[in-house]
DNA sequence: ATGGTGGGTTCCCCA
């Protein structure tokens, strides 16, 4: 079984790239972020065409969630504890097998001190809320998604240039860590000790031309899955060639 | 220190 992650920045604008990515790669489930349209915008049937289940949480203009799936997707649930009417659209989860799955896409933040980054850190307060909640350790718990933060400076390019910067924060990343202390591991890092795996560059800097980039979507695993979990890569290639995301597909294999 | 690009909307917001 393989999960794949992927901030797609549109899946409208970029349909042209997940669809032949997805026939190449088949992956069983595909977690998709920054749909950017509504529930009756989302492109069904191309993907129910390549056999994908589809339970999504559309937003107009910004944010939207989707998860694709080859299995059965059973127990859709949309947002996170504490979200009410009105919430941005960034969270989704379902069961899939044996797995409870939680496809994210986290605040952004925009800058450390902004009210952005406020937002952030109380809907990061939610997120713990919400595994803590509905996602026993116990069980076979996948998070995964764009997480807007890094975990270390393995993670990040110019570690001097981005230090106590928006996504690398030590408030970010104690928030998130409190989200792993609910049993949860940061499943690469148990293939990968290396720094400079990166998951996402700035357009506006070539930064995917220069090299630089940031780890910023992640698999989060419980115990058991991390167990079951025999690799996690990123496709670089995906972030290459014409009209790419600014964000490359992680996959997880099972 | 600033702005660069890219996506979606509506005369600008967000990343």
């Amino acid at each position: 079984m393989q999960i794949a992650t992927w901030n797609v920045n549109s899946v409208r604008a970029r349909l042209e790239r997940v669809l032949p990515w997805l026939e190449a790669r088949r992956p069983d489930v595909v977690c998709l972020q920054e749909i950017k349209c509504q529930d009756e915008q989302f492109p069904r049937e191309p993907f129910e065409d390549l056999g994908y289940q589809i339970a999504l949480w559309g937003q107009k203009t910004y944010n939207g969630v989707a998860i694709l799936s080859r299995r059965r997707i059973e127990g859709v649930v949309r947002g996170l504890v504490g979200d009410g009417e009105g919430s941005e659209a960034r969270a989704i989860a379902c069961q899939i097998d044996d797995f409870l799955l939680l496809n994210l896409y986290v605040v952004n933040g925009e800058k450390v001190g902004s009210e952005k980054y406020a937002k952030k850190l109380g809907w990061l307060e939610r997120l713990e809320r919400t595994v803590a909640e509905r996602f026993p350790s116990s069980e076979r718990i996948v998070l995964c998604g764009d997480f807007n933060i890094t975990f270390d400076d393995r993670d990040v390019y110019d570690p001097a240039a981005w230090h106590e910067k928006i996504l690398c924060s030590t408030p970010e990343r104690e928030a998130l860590g409190r989200v792993m202390r609910l049993g949860l591991h940061d499943a690469l890092r148990k293939f990968d000790q290396r720094p400079g795996v990166y998951t996402w560059w700035d357009f506006r800097t070539k930064g995917f031309e220069r090299g630089q980039g940031l780890r910023i979507d992640h698999f989060l695993l419980s115990e058991s899955a991390l167990a079951a979990c025999r690799g996690v890569e990123v496709d670089l290639e995906a972030r290459g060639g014409p009209k790419p995301s600014d964000h490359a597909p992680v996959l997880a294999t099972f």
